[in-house]
DNA sequence: ATACCCATCC
DNA sequence: GGATGGGTAT
């Protein structure tokens, strides 16, 4: 028997909408840690995964490990269906291949119960080594989101330069030229406004951008965001998510003169 | 050399928008006064031209005479990565085919950089005859925008018919006819709100509707706008930049029985 | 790529 | 309540 509550059926709304440009299936690893999830786009370019902690869940039980076969686009549906404050409890029986999704409206009035049928997902695990990153970049989500959207007006490629001094963001295609700096300030009165890099070396790589947009959708789960660059190693995109975890990308870098993206799995 | 920074790109966003519609390329041209403009939307019904003096930049410097023939819709993409406070500045090398637009945050942590391309456009430049018109309407722009708007659902055609008392608006078409009168009161609290018309001779004239909704575009520039009537001669709609300059839109009316729009420089 | 609708912010 | 921006649909 897996049950997990949510206060905040939005948070789940938002991990989702982090996920669904990305990938159409995924599967919940749940366990008595809480739930994981890894899953790569189809073409093998990015990865995603994100990790709750069963500490953000109350109640959270979870008596053998089960792996939840989601069709995204059904979770969405199903998603659409909870109210704003809603909390959201997850259940499955063992031994069976259906998810129960219940929401609960704050009062208690409203209850809403769904049956979601469960898929078989072919999965490749991968492990990721730990990196000594070149550079690791804070900034606020919206920032980057914001610098994603733009670049993405101008060329397929999104290069990141680091150095001790910020962080340049650059992209040039047919109708011009584009060149983003933030500088680094840590001085603001906000954490969460912050600019920072801690620099081992500076380093400066292209990326899809297409796939930088997707990623930004993330925004809503975090107020800043974090990009970890090291040469011939994919980036990672990281949001926090308060109290309960955390949602990272992978992106391999563009590589050499076609600058083509490199299958992620190509560079292990 | 010529370099412009204005402390609120938004300023020229809103300038932007206003030609957007009317036309798709147009030729800034550049001197040691400011920044002028004037083009014709392609069926050369419709002119628009804007003034905008160096004194509304710092620093300016024009080092000498110099065209900027750039592509709008270009332009609209490089204004929408402004923030929204950001500075803009305009630079341009003498002898190049480019324009770099950089945008600065107040707080100088962020900076955006593009270069786009020039273009050659070809120009005819109107002179455009000082008239004393019959009657000079001010209004709020808003007022006017919503006028425009409102009538445009009753037929292509609005008339605008000034006397002591006022001003009509008014179109017919097939669903039914509109009138909307605005009463001159110059007595209100706020000079914005204002209705007053300068009455030489009474006036009644037939426009285009879809070209004054278009002109209505640049209601963000002023609160107010005037409109100049005179009979046989080209309706001017005139937004003031505070404390920069102007942008003004020229349409003939229409004439005669098939209430025809009359090409503008039919009418000089 | 453009237009319409919905959600969020002022 | 209105306006602006973003997302979705055509």
């Amino acid at each position: 028997m897996f049950e997990a509550k949510l206060a905040q059926s939005s948070l789940l709304k938002k991990v989702l909408d982090a996920l669904r440009e990305i990938v159409e299936d995924a599967n919940l690893d749940c366990s008595s840690d809480g739930i994981k999830c890894q899953a790569m786009d189809s073409s093998h370019v990015a990865l995603v995964s994100f990790d709750l902690s069963s500490d953000g869940f109350e109640p959270y039980r979870c008596d053998r490990n089960i792996t939840l076969g989601l069709k995204l686009a059904t979770m969405t549906r199903v998603l659409k269906c909870a109210g704003n404050d809603d909390s959201i409890t997850l259940r499955s029986q063992d031994n069976t291949d259906t998810l129960t999704v219940l929401f609960e409206s704050p009062n208690q009035d409203k209850t809403s119960q769904f049956e979601v049928k469960l898929m078989d997902i072919d999965t490749e695990h991968l492990g990721i080594p730990e990196s000594e990153y070149s550079a690791v970049v804070q900034l606020p989500s919206g920032e980057f989101q914001r610098i994603c959207r733009d670049l993405s007006q101008f060329g397929d490629s999104l290069v990141i330069a680091c150095t001790k001094d910020g962080v340049e963001f650059s992209g040039s295609g047919e109708i011009g030229s584009a060149k983003i700096s933030l500088r680094q300030h840590s001085m603001v009165d906000k954490e969460d406004e912050q600019v920072t890099v801690e620099l081992n070396q500076p380093v400066t790589l292209t990326f899809s951008t297409r796939y930088l947009v997707s990623f930004s959708k993330a925004t809503p789960l975090s107020s800043s965001v974090t990009l970890s660059l090291k040469a011939e190693t994919p980036l990672v995109v990281e949001y926090r998510i308060s109290d309960v975890g955390h949602l990272r990308y992978y992106l391999a870098p563009k590589i050499g003169d076609d600058e083509e993206t490199e299958h992620i799995d190509d560079c292990s």
